[in-house]
DNA sequence: TCGACACTTGCAGTTTTTTGCAAGAAAAAG
DNA sequence: CTTTTTCTTGCAAAAAACTGCAAGTGTCGA
């Protein structure tokens, strides 16, 4: 066998499978390990894949991780957010959550909507607060430094002095049975407090998170009156959610 | 498993969930507690995610607000902030005011040092929050989108149940016969709340800004414990704050 | 055809990387 | 303050990578 076309079978199976074992690909080329460590260091100065321990894996896959300088599933969570925005109506009174979809829903409120907003994120304050029409309230308390929100029974107290419209949220987990879940009991508490709190919950989670679940239990999905996710409301991912008192989108 | 794949599929359900522990991963994994642990410290070493005590937390919520390029008489403000901090004390409440000298003071907060801060500021929260020891409380409010912080009688009222050791402040106007003044009349309220809310407070103000005022009153310089400017404590241009029952900084 | 030469391949010994474990330190929880 | 969990550090075994070397292969010109 010719060192080329080896070679080529090598990047082949790469891209095929995205990642393969130096040992796995000797056994099928019937060379030695050495051989095809060989071929793949020489693969690797070519930019034909890239050379790890034990194995070699595609540039597609790796380049996946550098997407995660910035915000993962980017695409996802606007397609969400877009559906999410559509809900909103003008002198809504509005709660929005923290994490990376509802802060892509926060970019997206039109610049002309007049809307009062509640949060208790940072970095969705940080948004809101340059939006000239929008009324922004932010919930205070102790600020958790993971997630950059207030959190903790003060937050919770102030909670139950107000009442909102929509309240639109994020969640760790989620399942068709057991319902919304976190790892985190401060945030099931705190969650559950801005259910209380609204009178219709919307939930953003993007598909890749469904049927996932965790420790604690915020609520079950029938406290939800809508669930938005990247997915067509008829996709097939979302059967499980049907006949549940629930509002796909 | 590659060690290269598990590392991607540990940024992935960090991106996913927003937050994961290490023994979750662990067992996710099939691998020890310890390789996960090291592969997180790697990630985080190349800011692909950022390492919690017991856990993994997504960099979507953390990106620290860099400093926005331009800050007018930045060096000036950054003397201040620097002998601001020298006051600190372990364990110390504190209050930390809005502007850009505070925001430079919270900046400058050495990382190892324990602290209760409140504030009511959005940029200097997110300065904070990003400081493991730093115990970050937000009086929230109606945000005021000109200055990023909450504003209003309800936010007067918060700071009407707390009490904090030390209140850094700023000012728009500092005269030494007419003390601290304001052009916003909202502003003032604020900043008397803080006040009275203090056992002490420390008054950060550039130079230039002596001896000029405005029309609403804040309060007497004798009110102000602590007055800390770029300039040294004998400089002349303080001669008149003298005498005043005032400590010079 | 022969031999010089470059290139490839597999092997063995050494070095590096990875991984799990354990003990003490540090941090969080109660 | 005490207990529990997590972190760090050092260590050792296993896996993988590197290195030098020798044998094999093919090319080219005399």
């Amino acid at each position: 066998m010719l060192k080329e076309e080896r070679q080529q079978l090598i990047i082949n199976e790469v891209d095929l499978h995205n990642r393969v074992l130096l040992t796995d690909l000797a056994e099928k080329l019937d060379v030695s390990v050495d051989t095809v460590r060989r071929d793949v260091k020489e693969l690797d100065a070519g930019s034909k894949l890239r050379k790890v321990h034990g194995g070699a894996v595609s540039l597609g896959y790796t380049h996946t991780a550098a997407r995660s300088s910035n915000i993962y599933a980017l695409n996802e969570k606007m397609a969400i957010a877009e559906k999410a925005v559509s809900m909103l109506k003008e002198g809504a009174v509005i709660f929005i959550d923290g994490g990376t979809t509802c802060l892509e829903m926060a970019r997206m409120i039109p610049p002309k909507l007049k809307l009062t907003c509640f949060t208790f994120s940072l970095p969705v304050a940080l948004q809101l607060a340059g939006m000239p029409h929008v009324d922004l309230i932010f919930i205070g308390g102790r600020i958790s430094p993971e997630s950059m929100i207030s959190n903790g029974a003060y937050t919770i107290q102030r909670l139950a002095e107000v009442r909102f419209d929509y309240a639109f949220l994020g969640t760790g987990y989620v399942d068709a049975l057991h319902g919304l879940t976190e790892f985190d009991w401060d945030v099931v508490q705190l969650k559950k407090a801005v259910i209380r709190a609204s009178k219709k919950a919307v939930l953003l989670c993007i598909s890749e998170k469904l049927n996932s679940q965790h420790r604690f239990k915020t609520c079950d999905i029938h406290e939800i009156n809508t669930m938005i996710t990247e997915l067509s409301p008829e996709n097939n991912l979302l059967n499980l959610f049907r006949n549940q008192d629930l509002r796909l989108m």
